[in-house]
RNA sequence: GGGGGCGUGGUGUAGUGGUCAAACAUGCGGCCCUGUCAAGGCCGAGACCGCGGGUUCAAAUCCCGUCGCUCCCGCCA
């Protein structure tokens, strides 16, 4: 029999139904028995009179909570019912698979076992409607970006995550055995990002697994993410990518938004709205001013980086002037940035790049890239790195590659912004760490 | 990698030198009651207080080490 969704029992009143889902809870009495049955749409009553099946009464007492059901029953009008005001009269059940008892933790209780705990049995803690919710909402997200990138011309591609040679600055990078040498998982697409300018494709996506080596124990950071980078062709400088990148965003919150504000609201107390674009732009300079303003006091040893003190005081900054979640901070010096970013002709000190801040978190690099490849060789060698291991990379350069630039996001930290998620663990499907290859 | 905090039944917590052979909630088992619906009532099982060492007449409680978790910093998305 055809499977009824439970949010579309009302409309079959007095018509036989089969249900499938879990087991929320079973309230057995003497001689009735309820069984709280929940699917993706919601919850529902399946009431059975045990006189009526006593075999079947028998085996519904042995059901643990959450165990997997199909039931077949009489849908019925009953205004006792405090359930939507109607209940199923059970005919057939059908367990699916029986859950044991105890369950490790129960999903649905009004205390939950720490977050580390519930990692060891995600798929349990995904069971919550909330936790469901957010992959609902990156599936829109993404959705929205493709729909974007679609409508300019954007091609997608995938890029190798195995490398033969450390790219950047191999510092962070996981070795893995490669046949009989060593091989090295992709840490950024730049390379191949930048490859596809030089191949003609002039505007290109991609979504896909980043790894980063980086033993941090921090509530933003994993070894392995979901990144969201794009690259785009004949621009005139960062600038041209910065406007590209708010009306992207703000086209994927408008999606979003539209498709699931009042879920948002209802189970993480946001009320979503789409960002306002231009999004505010601060040069790193101003945003100096701005701190010394605030009473901010940085490190010494950050001379032109920020810490996450400084990017969450300017995420309030912007708050409070300008009503934007988002603010880009422009202009790097070149010291704290990579050596492909293009240098300011007007001041070589500086980087035409930027960082766009959500909430005062980090969730994008981005920049011009330098494609003159004597000028690329040079910014390689003063940031002390050996021309032969990069070549390959650098042959982008000589044969015709336009000026580009793009940017990287990261998807889960994107996801912490929109709805103020307190860690990254929560927003990401399985978390990767140092200490957690499991599940 | 550096610094702080925490580690008590399945789960969440209380207890910070003796009155703790450890308490409460929830969950689990049994019984009672009941068309239940955040169900209610009674009874019961379940923790050598992360692990190892030390101080003390006495340690869940203090000290040292170790492991795990967590937060902040570094690094970044």
């Amino acid at each position: 029999m055809e499977r009824t969704l439970i949010k579309d029992l009302k409309d079959k009143i007095d018509q036989q139904v089969t249900l499938k889902g879990w087991l929320q809870a079973l309230r057995d009495q003497k001689s009735m028995q309820f069984l709280i049955i929940r699917d993706k749409t919601g919850l529902a009553q399946v009431a059975h009179w045990k006189k009526g099946n006593p075999l079947l009464a028998e085996l519904i007492s042995t059901l643990g909570t959450e165990s997997a059901l199909t039931v077949t029953g009489k849908v019925v009008a009953n205004e006792v019912v405090k359930l939507g005001g109607i209940e199923i009269q059970l005919e057939e059940l059908v367990v699916e698979n029986n859950a044991e008892v105890p369950l490790p933790f129960d999903p649905f209780s009004d205390t939950l076992p720490d977050q580390d705990y519930r990692l060891d049995w995600r798929y349990l803690d995904l069971r919550r409607e909330r936790n469901r919710l957010i992959f609902e909402v990156q599936t829109t997200l993404e959705q929205g970006m493709r729909d974007y990138w679609l409508a300019n011309d954007f091609t997608e591609v995938h890029s190798p995550k195995i490398m033969g040679t450390p790219s950047e600055s191999g510092a962070e990078l996981f070795k893995v055995e490669y046949f009989d040498r060593t091989a090295y998982l992709a840490q950024s697409p730049q390379f191949y990002k930048q490859m596809a300018q030089a191949a003609g494709f002039e505007r290109i996506f991609e979504i896909g697994p980043v790894f980063r080596a980086d033993p941090s124990f921090t509530s933003r950071h994993m070894t392995e993410f979901t990144g969201i980078d794009f690259e785009m062709s004949w621009i005139d400088s960062h600038e041209d990518v910065m406007v590209f990148a708010e009306n992207w965003l703000a086209h994927a919150y408008k999606v979003v938004n539209e498709k699931h504000h009042d879920a948002i609201q209802e189970h993480f107390g946001v009320d979503l709205q789409v960002p306002q674009t231009p999004f505010p732009r601060l040069t790193m300079a101003e945003a100096y001013q701005i701190l010394k303003g605030m009473d901010y006091k940085l490190p010494p040893e950050k001379k032109g980086d920020l810490d996450p003190g400084a990017e969450r005081a300017l995420g309030d900054y912007v708050k409070q002037e300008y009503g934007s979640d988002f603010v880009y901070v422009t202009d790097w010096p070149f010291t704290v940035r990579p050596f492909y970013h293009m240098l300011h002709p007007d001041n070589p000190t500086l980087t035409r790049s930027f960082d766009l801040l959500g909430k005062g978190l980090e969730i994008t690099t981005g920049a011009q890239r330098e494609h003159h490849y004597e000028v690329l060789k040079q910014q390689a060698l003063d940031k002390g790195l050996t021309l032969e291991p990069i070549q390959t990379y650098l042959n982008y350069f000589r044969y015709g590659c336009p000026p580009h630039g793009g940017l990287g996001m990261g998807l889960s930290r994107l996801l912490m912004v929109m709805l103020d998620l307190p860690t990254i663990r929560e927003a990401v499907y399985v978390f990767r760490g140092p200490n957690r290859l499991e599940p």
